[in-house]
DNA sequence: GCCGTTTTCGGCCCGACTGTTTTCAGTCG
């Protein structure tokens, strides 16, 4: 799948056109085709193959050559022409703080700067602050921000961290008085498995002092800026938090501007404008009258330009609106339509926990039934289990099902592919078993058909019933490992074999994107496991449910959502 | 460059904050 790759050229297109003072729409027609074809669920190859890439929404004429040029030839004229013009390395300038399209092009065009090293040293010898448009303290802010962009987190951080940073500040917040209403925006809303920042709402009629209490927290690293109505801060972690604080009528308002995402928000005010009306963050203002016609709800936003209430997981502009305008949203699987966890770990192997105290967890987090699915002999550093103590471990299940009845703990394993393909044990020994998950824990650099066909051939084994994380990352220490994905879901598609969204905040894998594919074009069932080590660990579900949620699916696309009696048909059909 | 049940040409989301300005441009989200 190369759509990552066209992307990135488009994005290209898009900062040199810009760069090249073309028509600004050019440009962001481009960047529309980038941030398209980046989501698209499908290889755009196969859409270029089929001669339908203008059915992508803002794909045109122009731009299919450019994709189709792309493909067969490796280049693209009109970047390149581009680039006789502009220098490349001008993309890189405009991401320094202070700068952008037009203060990047000044500083080329006057003192010839092309490149990032090349700035630092101008700014050093203050022969910026005398360039139009700049000044002193943009020259200071460049220098800066120099160094900030050294120490900021160049990736973006997980949610697993994100969210509970971001729950924190908001306990903070909530006992300051003046705060009335706080609410957790942007891309955690989202629930985007990763994060660039974090955004707060906040209603109160006493904006300064919320403002004054904000950036006086102790997360509080710097501030970036502080105004009447919106701050941010960098906080000690290096991630940079957003606060905004508006009135109680225009909560709605606020909540649907802040939240995004920013692409879902352009189309709809671009819905809003057909109509004569105009969204910003204070409401939907009729033009004519210039009066305000909602504001208090998000519901009425929607409403106001002839929406239901789209879920803020979907908010991506890639196709919510137009099943929104239908009336044909799918009703999202919830956190709440979870009845178990069947991907966990005890004592038996490498977790912290008991089963007994596993189970107690389930039963607090209001789940029907478990797995236990410790790790099988073949993972030594994980104290990984024969067939011997598996069978201790089925029997301590047996006595625990008799105390928790009807709660049901299922006795599973987590297999591991061998580097051959081959798992750790036979159809025969796996009878033993109520359910057989396998996931690859080693041999992770093998060269891509290698990887896959290990995932393949582990779908040979009749008692294999799911493939945990199927990409293998953990997010910001270990990339996934090179597998072709299409082949591993149209095995699982043929042998009827589920595939994990591994809700570990560490991992999020398959990530929202490959589960809508895997849906979409493969119509496969899905397990959310936590894969947790410890009774904290389940907690993560909610990732999980994230994650499914972006997917666009539903409660009858999860196993684990399916009550103990639908689950255990399903895992005693064959 | 894209797009259209009010448009095949004339539009293209919107506002906060900052710094350099004397009324606004640039950046950012």
């Amino acid at each position: 799948m190369r759509n990552k790759e066209v992307a990135q050229k488009f994005y290209e297109l898009a900062g040199l056109s810009e760069l090249a003072e073309e028509n600004p729409f050019k440009a962001r027609a481009y960047l529309k085709v980038a941030q398209q074809i980046e989501n698209l669920p499908v290889p755009v190859e196969d859409l270029a193959r089929e001669g339908k890439l203008t059915s992508i929404k803002g794909v045109g004429k122009a731009s299919a050559n450019k994709i189709l040029q792309y493909l067969n030839t490796g280049h693209i004229d009109k970047l390149e022409e581009l680039k006789k013009k502009i220098p490349e390395s001008l993309l890189e300038l405009e991401k320094v703080p202070e700068l952008g399209v037009r203060r990047a092009k000044i500083l080329f065009d006057t003192l010839g700067i092309q490149s990032v090293e090349s700035l630092k040293k101008a700014a050093m010898q203050g022969k910026i602050r005398n360039l139009p448009g700049f000044g002193e303290k943009i020259e200071k802010g460049i220098l800066k921000g120099l160094e900030d962009m050294k120490n900021r987190q160049s990736e973006r951080i997980s949610i697993g961290i994100a969210l509970p940073l971001a729950e924190s500040i908001v306990d903070e917040l909530k006992k300051y008085s003046p705060v009335e209403k706080i609410k957790i925006c942007g891309s955690i809303r989202r629930m985007k498995g990763t994060i660039g920042d974090i955004d707060i709402l906040v209603v109160s009629n006493n904006p300064v002092s919320v403002m004054d209490k904000f950036v006086s927290l102790g997360m509080v690293k710097n501030v970036i800026v502080k105004g009447e109505k919106k701050s941010s801060i960098l906080s000690t972690e290096n991630i940079q938090v957003d606060l905004r604080v508006v009135q109680r009528e225009l909560f709605g308002a606020a909540i649907q501007y802040f939240t995004g995402s920013k692409e879902h928000n352009i189309r709809i005010r671009e819905l809003a404008n057909k109509r004569n009306l105009k969204i910003n963050e204070y409401g939907v203002f009729d033009l004519n009258t210039n009066k305000c016609i909602a504001s208090e709800t998000e519901e009425s936003i929607y409403e106001s330009i002839g929406l239901p209430w789209i879920p803020p997981e979907i908010r991506e502009d890639s196709g919510e609106i137009e099943l929104a305008i239908e009336g044909k949203l799918p009703k999202l699987i919830e956190l709440t339509d979870i009845r178990g966890d069947i991907h966990l770990h005890s004592l038996y192997s490498d977790g912290m926990n008991s089963i007994e105290e596993m189970a107690q967890q389930a039963l607090q987090l209001g789940y029907n039934y478990i797995a236990i699915t410790d790790h099988a002999r073949a993972l030594g550093v994980a104290n990984g289990l024969s067939i011997e103590r598996y069978k201790d471990e089925k029997k301590e299940i047996e006595q625990l099902n008799r105390k928790f009845a009807p709660f049901k703990i299922f006795f599973g394993t987590e297999l591991n592919i061998l580097s051959d393909g081959r798992i750790d044990f036979s159809d025969e020994e796996l009878n033993l078993f109520d359910i057989c998950l396998a996931g690859i824990h080693s041999g992770m650099n093998q060269e891509k058909g290698k990887i896959t066909n290990r995932i393949i051939n582990a779908m040979s084994y009749n008692s294999v019933r799911a493939i945990t994380h199927p990409l293998g990352g953990i997010i910001g220490r270990r990339n996934n490992y090179d597998v072709d994905l299409d082949s591993v879901f149209k095995e699982a598609q043929k042998r009827d074999v589920l595939v994990e969204i591994n809700a570990s905040s560490q991992r999020l894998d398959l990530n929202d994107i490959n589960a809508r594919r895997a849906k979409e074009i493969y119509n496969l069932k899905f397990e959310i496991g936590t894969d947790a080590h410890s009774i904290d660990g389940m907690k993560d579900m909610r990732y999980g449910i994230g994650v499914a949620r972006r997917a666009w699916l539903t409660k009858s696309d999860v196993i684990n959502a399916f009550s103990l009696e639908e689950f255990e048909e399903f895992i005693g059909k064959r």
